[in-house]
DNA sequence: CCGTTCATTCTACGGCCGTTGACCGGCGCC
DNA sequence: GGCGCCGGTCAACGGCCGTAGAATGAACGG
């Protein structure tokens, strides 16, 4: 007990390595994307062989695996508004301390196949909350364009960085967001609830006339 | 009878061929990327040798530079409102016809720097008009919230092919987005902030020249 | 009709990558 | 204290990729 400064066991030891490993390849697959990073430099960065990896890991993909596992933060229930509410302060967190193995996904979701897959089930609690929280009839693509959008401020904030998005502070970005997720997830706040199917009005908004 | 089908000219045989290459290329990089497309698989699907790709384009990248060259949208400028609509105009057509060249670069922006620059410059002149039309302060970072929001939304209907957004219609999802974009784009509705506009009369000439 | 250009192909090189299997040396149990 | 397990390294293989350059044969200009 005492003397896991001055020995390490060998499990301690290998338990080291690991996480080191692991540590690594978040930080390059979030920094490179899938294919762009290599085994050998994951090892080189943690300062190992890559073998070693191999040996742990069983494989580039099954590394891959394991780097991104993130876990799904679900969203309580509640009303539409407090649901839009919760995604919000979902959001703010997600902005706050920047979460490498998600930000891993996000890189690599374009790219490879399981990142994709991955990606869609992290968000699928999430949608399905979002979506029983809806009372309307389209709630699902209500839910996925909130989705959307989250994923979207993210990905250029993080993986694009521009500026303006990336100088920008949580809470302004969640501030200016506001209205934009309670009109999503609340039908028009004339009418509460209803049968509203999408819209059959055969006359375009063309014109929006500002008051 | 006439030689034009019979016999096509060097010239025709090379514009053909260089075609057909461009095509294929688009094609493949929106579907798999810039790192794992390969010029082979270009070549070949075109209907040439690899040399020959190289020999027109000079290098891979050269060939995504070309395969990935977009036309960038201009938007008319105007009040912030009528901005909104006119992006929201211009995400329904995205959302209409698919143009391959900017999948393409949406699909490698994320793991290839030059893909992320020509992303990056194919959004800023919508960026500055957005910029410019906001009232506040705060305006370049409800720009770039909108171009985020275009941008997640195209990214999961046509790369990722989240099955609701991939279903919906765009007039839906256009109709649905709209308050987001009008909440996005004027300053909170409760209070004009310093007097909007002091001249009522919009900019009298639609200026051709923005500047 | 001949020499040249040029579209196109073929072959090959060098490099990087994922993955493998042999090998080594110290920890840990009996 | 000896021996086996195991963390860890090393060298190598096969494959794919971008790219270069020579070779070929048909179109073209004079």
């Amino acid at each position: 007990m005492t003397e896991s400064s001055a020995r390490p066991t060998r499990a301690q030891q290998r338990r080291r390595s690991e996480e080191r490993i692991l540590a690594e390849a978040r930080r390059i697959f979030a920094e490179l994307g899938y294919d762009r990073t290599t085994i050998r430099a994951v090892a080189s960065a943690a300062g190992v062989d890559a073998g070693l990896v191999m040996h742990y890991f069983g494989s580039k993909d099954l590394l891959f695996a394991r780097a991104a596992e993130v876990p799904a933060d679900e969203l309580p229930g509640g009303t539409s508004e407090e649901v839009a509410e919760a995604l919000l302060t979902s959001l703010g967190r997600r902005l706050n301390d920047e979460p490498t193995a998600s930000l891993a996904v996000l890189r690599s979701m374009l790219t490879n196949a399981d990142a994709a897959d991955r990606f869609r089930a992290a968000g699928e609690p999430q949608l399905n909350q979002l979506t029983e929280a809806i009372p309307t009839s389209d709630a699902n693509l209500r839910a996925s364009l909130l989705s959307a959008i989250v994923h979207g401020v993210i990905a250029e904030r993080y993986l694009l960085r521009l500026t303006h998005l990336a100088d920008a502070s949580p809470e302004q970005i969640i501030d200016l967001l506001r209205p934009c997720f309670q009109s999503l997830a609340t039908p028009p706040p004339t009418e509460p609830a209803g049968g509203q199917q999408a819209d059959d009005s055969p006359t375009p908004p063309a014109s929006v006339k500002p008051r």
